[in-house]
DNA sequence: CGTGAAATTGAGCCTTGTCAAGACGAGTGG
DNA sequence: CCACTCGTCTTGACAAGGCTCAATTTCACG
């Protein structure tokens, strides 16, 4: 974590009628009058890579979407030990429990430079009391974050080490085959191992000409043959 | 499995009105005249131990209400490999993919006999068009089966098997100090080890005097040995 | 009693963690 | 522009943990 730097920039007002990607973000079945329901400012604010959105215990005063970037959301032990429990992207809400109430459960900090909306909890609330169009939408987050979290589970913490990476590797290059990774440490707090092994595991694929490196952490990746890693029990 | 057994028994209608448990249930904040909106009928059905409630990718047609017993929620991979992750209790809602449309993500299957309401799709759909008592518990719902999964990540399937499994003990035990455990298979599917490694761990405790067994897999734990287990690295 | 499923236990091997040393790279200050 | 520094990544050697396979034992149930 780099020292007095500043971290987070405030970048503007929302105009959340005109987003660019308007259909992927809680607010998409909103209709016109809606947004006459909000009388909060929604701030657009942008993150540094490290630089930290909310913290555990906090109380939630607000919701982020993320527009660009990737966020990781982060869990503690009362030990010290800590995993990281989701990815989130291009179009995904962090911090929905601040719809209920409560403080925030996880610590959410830029994995890349992340562009993000925030929205205060009131603004929720009110518009959740007023239209049936946001239900909908705040259902589906709840959804797709559960199921998230299970896919996490059964694909990222079963198995051997290998078999993980894998996995996670086709999950992020989806689409596209090029996948920036992410720092030795968060590897392992992803897939359950230690830095160590993330490394060794990361070059062993290299080595296996599952992974090749064409830039700074980013690689261009075999899907074919992750996709035996991914199963085979080698 | 047992083969020809029959496992599932329907036990009647529920009087969702005189519900014995009804402010722990999805229908607690439900006003009288909602119940009148409900035009199909809700069955009570008792589940033996290792009966299926429901099916992975089955088209889901209802929810379940658990009313007394415990249910565990398999997840398969396509290598055959599968995890539990989660467990329903007394009062929890098992299936709520169905309200998106969805087929079920998991198997639910019986651990200990189980009482449980089969809440059709077409209900709740009902219910949550004509009242809004109903969001609240439905969003409350998926945000605590949401932690739940997050918690289970971070607690039972992070650090070496004793703090896991001292953890799972910590949870169930959670008043009472007596816990009802399982299948040591079902033991490996929930902390991420084998069967033989569960049964090795379970001895281990039994030989430390953490666990003491006082009827068929029955057991009185020592909280105190057990909280130094979870989080001390030993 | 027999029988089969589940639990336990042992032995050896593979995987992962641990500790420590070295390599690399970006940013800093001279 | 170079040397220095700090953090991260990599690698090695060894220890510990967990897996596999196989042999028993236990126990519930017919």
């Amino acid at each position: 974590m780099k020292k007095g730097r500043i971290d987070a920039a405030w970048k503007g007002l929302a105009q959340c009628q005109d987003c660019g990607i308007r259909d992927l973000v809680l607010f998409a079945d909103l209709a016109e009058p809606d947004f006459n329901l909000i009388h909060l400012p929604i701030d657009e604010i942008e993150f540094d890579i490290g630089a930290t959105i909310y913290s555990e215990g906090d109380e939630a005063g607000a919701l982020f979407t993320i527009r660009t970037g990737l966020a990781k959301l982060v869990q503690h032990l009362p030990d010290g030990s800590q995993r990281i429990v989701r990815l989130l992207r291009h179009g995904a809400t962090a911090g929905l429990e601040a719809t209920l109430g409560q403080p925030y459960q996880h610590t959410a900090v830029a994995l890349q430079p992340i562009l993000a909306c925030r929205i205060p909890r009131q603004v929720v609330e009110r518009l959740n009391e007023e239209t049936p169009r946001l239900h909908g939408q705040l259902i589906r987050r709840w959804a797709s974050a559960l199921r998230q979290a299970d896919d996490w589970l059964t694909e990222l913490s079963t198995g051997k080490a290998p078999q993980r990476l894998a996995r996670l590797l086709l999950q992020l290059s989806d689409g596209d085959n090029t996948v920036m990774l992410f720092s030795r440490e968060d590897l392992g707090s992803i897939l359950g191992i230690t830095t160590e092994h993330a490394s060794r595991t990361v070059a062993e694929f290299r080595r296996a000409g599952h992974l090749v490196e064409i830039g700074a952490n980013l690689f261009r990746c075999d899907r074919r043959q992750l996709e035996n890693v991914a199963s085979g029990p080698a």
